[in-house]
DNA sequence: CACCCAAATGGCACTCAGTACCCTCGATTA
DNA sequence: TAATCGAGGGTACTGAGTGCCATTTGGGTG
């Protein structure tokens, strides 16, 4: 997933990334109300219609990379093992999210200035959010079906787990992008789990079952304790991996 | 607050009123998007100028009372006294949202429907539900000031409050409107506060801190292939694999 | 090289939401 | 009666978003 605007790539910028980057400039500098889609496609040099062609509505080039990220949780979320605790593993899928931002620390800055100060990106950006915290909820509700208050507990804890990730994400955008993010997110998600896990869970380091091996990571006793080794090629998708050394781990 | 549309008032209905009226006939005729404004003006023999001074948006007329929904809500929170239960409070106020939809159930059925089949209606229901999150996380802010986790938690709560009142109320929504949402919604909201209740089911060795030193990855250069070698003791936690292996994989 | 095909892009015209500005009408009041 | 004021109506405009078709571009293939 490469950053959002490609800076400093010298091949030929796409499409899409000429607009992304002639509507921020312009956003920026005169505002979003005060830029028509012609403002755009004229300073990016194309067609008025191709703008269309790549981003559905005026706001939805404010948050170009949302598609694709809702796309990879959804599939780690697929990926996940069935045995696992699914709410652990909806706190992972958030700091998936979480990645996207800070992997362009500028650039989600500017963006969280701008949806701050305009209605109607801001819910423009609603209705993104929402679309993860419904993708976390199917996937609670699934795994957590035995349950009698299934369905319930499965929106309150999305809505919990997306609450934990905007405050912490918020918090840090806020401060302009500086300190320890994930720091941050570790503590709010920790807030969650330990109010929705009615029994504690077993300290890290368990000696419980041994690991299933998976096809690229496996488990190995040493000395004093185990170890998981993963092995992978470069570019392999995240979520794969997870996905491989999430069962070895042994939660 | 009076009912929605005023059905069985034998005065003259208001310009509010009428338009109201006019467009739910027409939105569930015809649909959303198939009905114009001018539509709706001309079949409620008003002018097309007129709509615009009583709603905004094309989409508010679909949600004529929660404006004064919303002030209503805040008044009772403001008005909460300071030594009450916050939590509590918050769910007494979402109780209070639930009581607009059930004094008239047959429009409220309606308008779920039509705002669950119409995309832009739906963001627009997203961006009206976020100002009462908004408000209840500012009041349990305000009133949970002396925590030092204080902002998380009212985000969080706030969160589920609004989470299990949009349970309880949806469902009995794609019900028909029928049996008691009343009970529903508090068997929801106790959900909600039973797991963050004022003394929570304190977890020893809380899954939210984090083993240190773990996990360790590193990019090898192999013959043909680069590859990954990770290793990680068998209970670190997902999210921190992730983190160091994220930076090896090289995006 | 000529040709062709398919995808990407550009151009044009159109609908419709939303806004600015001004007009009319009727009731109240100085 | 004249002045005023508020509710509503009318007109014209901007700009987002769409449908349709022409044009270009970048390979293959004979």
């Amino acid at each position: 997933m490469a950053a959002a605007v490609g800076i400093g790539d010298d091949t030929k910028p796409t499409m899409r990334e000429s607009l992304v980057r002639a509507a921020f400039q312009l956003f920026l500098e005169r505002g979003f109300e005060q830029t028509t889609i012609d403002d755009i496609v004229s300073l990016a040099g194309v067609g008025r219609r191709s703008f269309f062609r790549y981003f559905p509505s005026k706001e939805d080039v404010v948050f170009p990379d949302h598609e694709g990220c809702l796309a990879e949780m959804t599939a780690f979320l697929r990926a996940a093992p069935p045995d696992g605790d699914p709410v652990t593993q909806a706190c992972d899928a958030s700091r998936l999210v979480l990645r996207m931002y800070a992997a362009d620390p500028v650039f989600s800055v500017q963006r969280y200035r701008l949806t701050r100060q305009v209605p109607g990106l801001r819910a423009h950006e609603l209705s993104v959010v929402w679309r993860y915290e419904r993708a976390l909820a199917e996937h609670l509700r699934e795994r957590g079906a035995e349950r009698a208050d299934g369905a319930l507990r499965a929106d309150v804890v999305a809505a919990a787990v997306v609450a934990a990730h905007n405050h912490a994400l918020r918090t840090w955008l806020r401060a302009g992008g500086e300190g320890d993010v994930q720091a941050a997110m570790d503590e709010a998600l920790g807030y969650v789990t330990r109010a929705f896990s009615p029994t504690p869970p077993a300290s890290p380091g368990s000696p419980g079952s041994p690991a299933r091996s998976t096809a690229a990571a496996a488990a190995v006793d040493g000395e004093d304790e185990q170890v998981v080794v993963l092995l992978a090629r470069k570019g392999t998708p995240l979520w794969r991996v997870v996905r491989d050394v999430e069962g070895a781990l042994g939660e």
